[in-house]
DNA sequence: CTTTTTATTGTCCCATTGGTCAATAGTTGA
DNA sequence: TCAACTATTGACCAATGGGACAATAAAAAG
């Protein structure tokens, strides 16, 4: 059994009992830490005392730093993958799941200046961490996917995709300037921004076209 | 005379000679590194590398790390905007130079994923960094103008405001996803969807009001 | 040709960092 | 109770980082 656990993919409902829960402390107190240092800042030592533990500790639950905030990243892309989640599930017609992923995004407490700092340090090293590039893939993926379950039903294939594009760019955009000038953008802005944008690109059918 | 030069707001042309000359030299080898190492792997001794030169005349020529990568920050900014002053310089009317613009702020030569790159490692900082942070200020103030100056011709005050800001955060959310995903938006992707943005927005004259 | 600045290098220093390891305390299961 | 395993700590280490400095080369000024 003792070289069991050692992989977590083996009865992951017993193991919740102590190693998980520590190891969901140091992702998130790597997070916390993210949030104040950035990454250049971020040490093991200041992950481990806002842990409360020691440094030994965290290398005890991660093979290195990188693992650690690679895991640190999981976790918040699940807790904002879960606010959109929740409001879709209540989502009917297309535009009310539109709704949901626009609205699931800027969650009051989620769209705050901290996280997007702390987010933000994370994707300046996905070009450097291949592992984080594909977390990042699997985040856009899906946020793509639930933006075309409502587009399918009020757009052609081809603007759905297009549009989804533009909506997820956009979502990042107001994030962004969150976190580069905080108060510069409310999350009434923000849900408001998204709504006229989708509201612009399905009110016009053809797409504009130019010679430039 | 000799005290005089340390400042170097006395005659700034003849100073170009040789002092400046280093400084550009080194605040580019400083962007370069930011481009493959990021932030955190960014160290004086790389960017000296970069430069050819020893790790003591990168502090001969700024005071620390922190202002090195400032100007590093001042002089990237200060090319892409060049781009979309150049182009705006041929524009006459508003549509013309919403255009530039936007055209301008996806240049081919400028938006690349290393470009990307270190740009938001330079961003990650801005929190931290109270001078990067009025950098970034200016910047936006300046992109803000810029679209307004043709905007205004388009709509009116109130919708001029609120589609700039679309407008800087859409271009911003593009080019954070070239940076996660090289290759998921080309220049001409980009150019179109923000132009559709901003025909859409123009399209619509009231905005969406809901209840949510 | 001196003298004074400026440019540049290499060395030195100290703090910090990621990571290893052995030792200890604590748990669990038989 | 005993043995096996886990959790946790603190000491230790080699490497590296930012930055200070003195020494030297090169220019400029006079």
């Amino acid at each position: 059994m003792s070289m069991w656990n050692r992989n977590a993919w083996i009865d992951p409902v017993k193991l919740k009992r102590l190693s998980e829960i520590r190891r969901k402390e140091l992702r998130q107190a790597a997070f916390a830490v993210l949030e104040r240092e950035g990454i250049a800042g971020a040490t093991l030592e200041k992950v481990a005392a806002q842990a409360g533990a020691s440094k030994g500790i965290v290398l005890h639950y991660f093979r290195n730093k990188q693992e650690l905030f690679e895991h640190a990243m999981r976790e918040a892309n699940a807790v904002l993958c879960q606010a959109v989640i929740a409001r879709l599930r209540r989502a009917i017609t297309p535009m009310e799941r539109m709704d949901a992923v626009i609205e699931g995004n800027f969650e009051p407490h989620l769209f705050q200046p901290p996280l997007c700092h702390a987010w933000l340090s994370l994707c300046a090293e996905v070009p450097r961490d291949e592992k984080m590039a594909r977390i990042q893939r699997v985040i856009h993926a899906r946020m793509r996917s639930n933006l075309l379950s409502g587009l399918r039903g009020l757009a052609s294939p081809a603007d759905a995709d297009d549009i989804a594009l533009g909506v997820t760019a956009l979502i990042d955009g107001l994030w962004l300037r969150l976190g580069l000038q905080p108060g510069s953008v409310s999350r009434e802005q923000a849900v408001r921004q998204v709504k006229n944008y989708v509201a612009g690109r399905l009110a016009i059918r053809e797409p504009v076209i130019d010679g430039a």
